[in-house]
DNA sequence: GACGATACGGAACGACCGTTCCGTTTGTCA
DNA sequence: TGACAAACGGAACGGTCGTTCCGTATCGTC
């Protein structure tokens, strides 16, 4: 690969991952190749589709949120284990845009390539959901896919009200709340 | 207005209605016209753009809502009163997709006509936090805006995880228990 | 039944966007 | 330095979708 070339790929990887955080999928392509300050060609010589930019994007993130579920796999403490992932997953949604588009799938396919490291995230908090229970920390019933559901809805809902990211954990925090087993009252 | 012109506009709005509801608003406009019977050129005449189309179907959807509100405030129980009117919400959020887009404003400037009505909501949903408050059945610092982020999130990500309204019933319960004021463990 | 106004259908327009194509430039190696 | 392969830029293509336009059909009235 010629280094000019290799240049450019950083470029646009760069370039791609903040204007995905910030417009999402929907973002055209155009707007990726001028933030890189490269033309549409080179984008599409470095990238098949635009979804094949956008997998490349999502799945680093993807990555980094299943290597935080794991190091909190042997945490003394398995409800804030379970938690401050929750929030920290938050923090990360709320940030980027396209973490929601890849898990909604919206536009089109993208589940073809994220599928599997969706399904790790998956079961990330599956482990962490279940050491929680086992501590009574959260309630039995409840499942790592409503788990993932509540909190990404929540962040969808703060990110499109424009709230910043203490409101979105505070949200998060009333979400947590409503997953510890249910006391007499 | 001829009585020809009168059949074509309700048949543009139930078309519209049913469309939108499963498919929200990015539905084509010709899909709606199609359902419906008519030519694209027939339903413009009968309303001036996409987004006024909309905004009638969405309208009363919003509507609807505030009365269930406003049939609540009286309730002797304020806990229940807002507890199943969010229960409600969410049924009708769910099999709705256009009220999501509504309060997204995804795509292009709904606000403007719908503004007011959601505002309306707003302050409905306001009213019965604040008497669940007086009776300490919610925490004393959630806020409408929140109560309504939280709900509408959750049934956001139900609805593009594909879940039934059993499910979705189950995360707004959780939702709902995080709203409780914490008791000490 | 005929005539004028009203309404209809759907082809055509324009804007947007993902993708392709090709003439030109640039890096690399002898 | 010269030559060739590799890479570049951006105009052009094709598809989608909201909207417009106009020739045709239909309703209502005299």
């Amino acid at each position: 690969m010629r280094a000019d070339a290799l240049k450019n790929r950083e470029r646009i990887l760069e370039a791609a991952e903040t204007t995905f955080a910030s417009l999402g999928l929907s973002v055209p392509i155009d707007v990726v190749a001028e933030q890189a300050g490269v033309g549409v060609g080179t984008l599409y010589r470095h990238f098949p589709t635009k979804e094949a930019l956008f997998e490349a994007i999502v799945m680093t993130r993807l990555e980094e949120l299943v290597d935080q579920t794991k190091t909190r796999i042997d945490a003394s403490d398995p409800a804030d284990a379970l938690f401050s992932f929750l929030r920290r997953f938050a923090t990360e949604a709320l940030a980027k845009a396209d973490l929601f588009d890849a898990m909604n799938a919206a536009g089109f396919d993208i589940k073809s390539g994220c599928a599997g490291m969706i399904d790790d995230l998956k079961r990330g908090i599956d482990v962490l959901v279940g050491r929680a229970k086992a501590v009574h920390a959260v309630r039995p019933d409840v499942t790592a896919d409503e788990v993932m559901s509540l909190i990404s809805g929540t962040c969808m809902a703060a990110r499109q009200a424009g709230l910043d990211d203490a409101s979105c954990q505070r949200m998060v925090d009333i979400v947590c709340e409503g997953m510890r087993p249910p006391v007499p009252r």
